[in-house]
DNA sequence: CGCCGTACCTGGAGGC
DNA sequence: TGCCTCCAGGTACGGC
């Protein structure tokens, strides 16, 4: 379910929640949610804190704690968060954890569900946090990432060009999704090898990536079925999707056919007429 | 080392 | 309706 812009929804959404905020009661549904942590540990860092930030790294969701702790949840396909009006702590289908969060002078209840149990969550030291981070690659929507810089990550590399989007420890945030639809837009075939690119083409990418992401930021995201910010509205993006998921239907920009293959196991969606 | 197939889970869609 | 197969936004792991 979620990339980089259902994670920067889900963040700003939190924020705006429980910053500033204390964590008073939290329970743990299935204890698989914080493995390898057990629940207890997890429920002993967290209890009491408070939220002082929440914000996004790639892909992880991060919310500063007011004792240098980190509390990192990596959404996997399908976690979910909601923010909502106390109500018992109550098992529920697919619900992995609930916490209990001081709003001022009442009180919230955030809820993380998790159909397909993938979702992990874990509250970090620092430096915990940034062996981490330090695995993740650059941050696309910031100005680290140039043609240049792109071009520097992408030598060398055999693998499809949107295999290679999808590999996190080089530019990290980006999923199938909109590694299709960035290959659409810079007109580039997803099965062209990484380090085929030439300095066009390497600019077009980095012109592409930028421009999905950001405007899949401002359309909060890509609603197919699971995903939801933290008051349940859907995003706005799958709206406005060239490739992914529009297998036989006609391209937009040349009228040639999208197709569907498999590249490591993963559908690729694309132009045969236009992206070269 | 780099790349890719597989495993981890559940549920929805579509074929028969 | 039921049963089967395929597919899904991610990523860790092991084999080659």
């Amino acid at each position: 379910m979620p990339e980089l812009p259902e994670a920067e929804t889900i963040a700003r959404g939190l924020d705006a929640a429980i910053a500033g905020r204390r964590i008073e009661r939290i329970k743990i549904h299935r204890d698989e949610v914080v493995e390898p942590m057990s629940p207890a540990v997890f429920r002993r860092r967290l209890r009491g804190r408070y939220v002082e930030r929440v914000g996004r790294r790639a892909k992880w969701i991060t919310a500063l704690l007011d004792d240098g702790g980190r509390w990192v949840t990596q959404l996997r396909m399908t976690g979910r968060f909601t923010w909502g009006s106390p109500s018992p702590l109550r098992a529920e289908p697919h619900l992995s954890a609930s916490f209990v969060i001081n709003n001022g002078d009442a009180s919230g209840v955030l809820r993380f569900y998790d159909t397909r149990r993938f979702g992990r969550m874990w509250v970090l030291n620092e430096s915990q946090w940034a062996e981490i981070d330090a695995r993740l690659g650059v941050e696309p929507l910031s100005e680290e990432l140039t043609p240049g810089s792109l071009a520097e990550l992408l030598a060398g590399s055999s693998a499809p060009i949107r295999n290679w989007l999808l590999d996190q420890r080089r530019v990290a945030g980006i999923g199938n999704i909109y590694a299709v639809e960035a290959c659409y837009r810079a007109r580039i075939d997803p099965r062209r090898p990484a380090g085929s690119l030439e300095r066009n083409d390497v600019r077009r990418l980095h012109n592409a990536i930028r421009r999905v992401l950001g405007r899949a930021v401002d359309r909060r995201g890509t609603t197919f079925s699971d995903y939801r910010d933290v008051l349940g509205a859907g995003g706005e993006f799958q709206n406005v999707l060239k490739a992914y998921g529009r297998e036989d239907e006609q391209c937009a920009r040349c009228g040639g056919t999208i197709e569907r293959i498999v590249l490591a196991g993963r559908s690729a969606f694309f132009c045969a007429g236009c992206q070269v």
